[in-house]
DNA sequence: ATTAGTTACGCATATCGTAACGATG
DNA sequence: CATCGTTACGATATGCGTAACTAAT
């Protein structure tokens, strides 16, 4: 039978050209490749070199033989790093959230509930997150109410999970400090700071103020500088947690329209059979 | 690194069951099974297992990594088979000819020519040479004439080879004795005896002649008997050793038609750097 | 008591590296 | 004479089978 380890030697030799050089790359004495490739040429049961006395090469045949030992150590590699990939989603939950809120209430359920299984989670957009669920790609998905008809399969269980109410924060020497609340209509055209990772609120922002331009900041501690020192206006939520250090005396602004409302939904396979009764009993309370 | 002598025993434990079964069926002892898959989980880097004090079992995972498994040693099989094919058909010169006769001319030739090569001969129909030769499937092929515009691609090479002569060999008391020269008209209708692998000429025969009946005789003794005790006529050609032994006091006439008259040639492609030269020398003289 | 799996132990052999050799340009 | 490949030889370790052990049915 075929051995890997010499279908390497003979790879090997068929990239570098010699014998010395082969070995020399492999870490291994040249002799020894010499004696794997006589080996071969047993296995083999044909011949896959042309020798002279202090030369050698590969003949056509062997030619063949190592595009096919090429092949067989790609599939080799590949299958054991499937199998580890496997093994490790074998051992981990993963999430994709549409916002980041949900997940901090999530993720420590989960892992209440599952001790022993990773958690990976990641926030992309809506799209993103539905093609994950519908694709497998992740366990457990979070989107910002109920899809729309068609848009998963019907296997799939959707349970409402938690409400997030969107806000602005403006200094209280701002136009917009005056108001009680405020709608997206009144909001567009002002430029907003933005923080990153904010999942479908940044579409959503987008959307809702075309005219508006937002000032996207990558850095946590920019964005907490510029909230202090600007009197630009940013966004907050009834969810995150409101720390006096950053927002300052800023006052904070409940937008009025029913979009800036949303009832997070919790959204698995339930076909599932490992997770899908696991996840019922979590999530209908 | 991977071992497929590993993933063999591997695959045996899957398919029987139990590692005891597996050991036998691969005539080793059990604990070297044992040891196997305890390496074989140290190379994948993960548990393959389930396992109780006196019970083991493939888990998730290790479905998994069987059928990678399956699947290399299949690769692998077929890989060192495919390495065998090719250095066989590197020194094996396979004909595909329409007619037993022109071989027996050609593979002394190419025997004499390649003393090292294996020759590999057999005769079909003209569809089926032309297919061989198109596919690569022959290095040589022998058709009864220039082939059709078309019919093969240009870079092939076509030299005539020889001529045969078709001729219908009846008893001196049959009607057709008297004829010096007879048609395919005046033959239709009459019934022959008809040896196998004749290629073309049987195809021909049923064309030319769609009222004869032709009794075809598989068995080399069987037609030379039915040869000498009856009074069917038969074929032969100019070509063919005529053995008194068999056609006794019979009657050679030849048929009259220019189909009967048959320059074989020799069809080759002209673009194979091995070979292409060595046939343009043997056949253009 | 039988069957299955793991561990312990000793041996055979496979495989490696060093060294020596042969050939070639 | 430097380079490359093959052969010889001795050390090592890899891997096997036997035997002994444990657990479960």
């Amino acid at each position: 039978m075929l051995n890997l380890l010499e279908l390497e030697q003979l790879s090997a030799f068929a990239e570098y050209g010699t014998l010395s050089k082969a070995a020399e790359k492999l870490n291994i004495s040249q002799p020894t490749i010499t004696r794997t490739m006589q080996r071969l040429e047993e296995e083999f049961g044909v011949p896959l070199f042309e020798r002279s006395k202090n030369h050698i090469a590969l003949n056509e045949t062997g030619e063949q033989a190592v595009s096919y030992a090429v092949q067989l150590l790609k599939d080799a590699k590949e299958a054991v790093d499937a199998v580890r990939a496997f093994d490790r989603s074998r051992h981990t939950i993963t999430v994709s959230s549409c916002a980041p809120a949900p997940l901090w209430r999530l993720l420590p359920a989960l892992s209440d509930a599952f001790p022993d299984m990773t958690l990976s989670s990641s926030i992309k957009n809506n799209a993103s997150v539905l093609e994950d669920v519908k694709s497998g790609h992740c366990l457990l998905a979070v989107l910002p109410g109920i899809p729309e008809e068609g848009k998963i399969p019907e296997t799939y269980c959707c349970r409402p999970f938690m409400k997030e109410n969107l806000a602005v924060c403006v200094p209280p020497d701002h136009v917009l400090a005056w108001y009680k609340e405020v709608s997206f209509e009144v909001l567009n055209g002002y430029n907003f700071l933005l923080g990153t990772r904010l999942g479908f609120w940044d579409d959503m922002c987008r959307e809702k103020m075309p005219a508006s331009r937002f000032l996207v900041q990558t850095d946590q501690f920019t964005m907490e500088e510029l909230i202090r020192e600007s009197s630009l206006p940013c966004f907050v939520t009834d969810v995150a947690e409101y720390d006096e250090e950053i927002y300052g005396d800023r006052i904070v602004i409940p937008v009025s329209d029913q979009a800036a409302k949303i009832t997070f939904h919790i959204v698995y396979n339930g076909t599932d059979k490992k997770y899908a009764p696991a996840f019922a009993q979590l999530f209908n309370f």
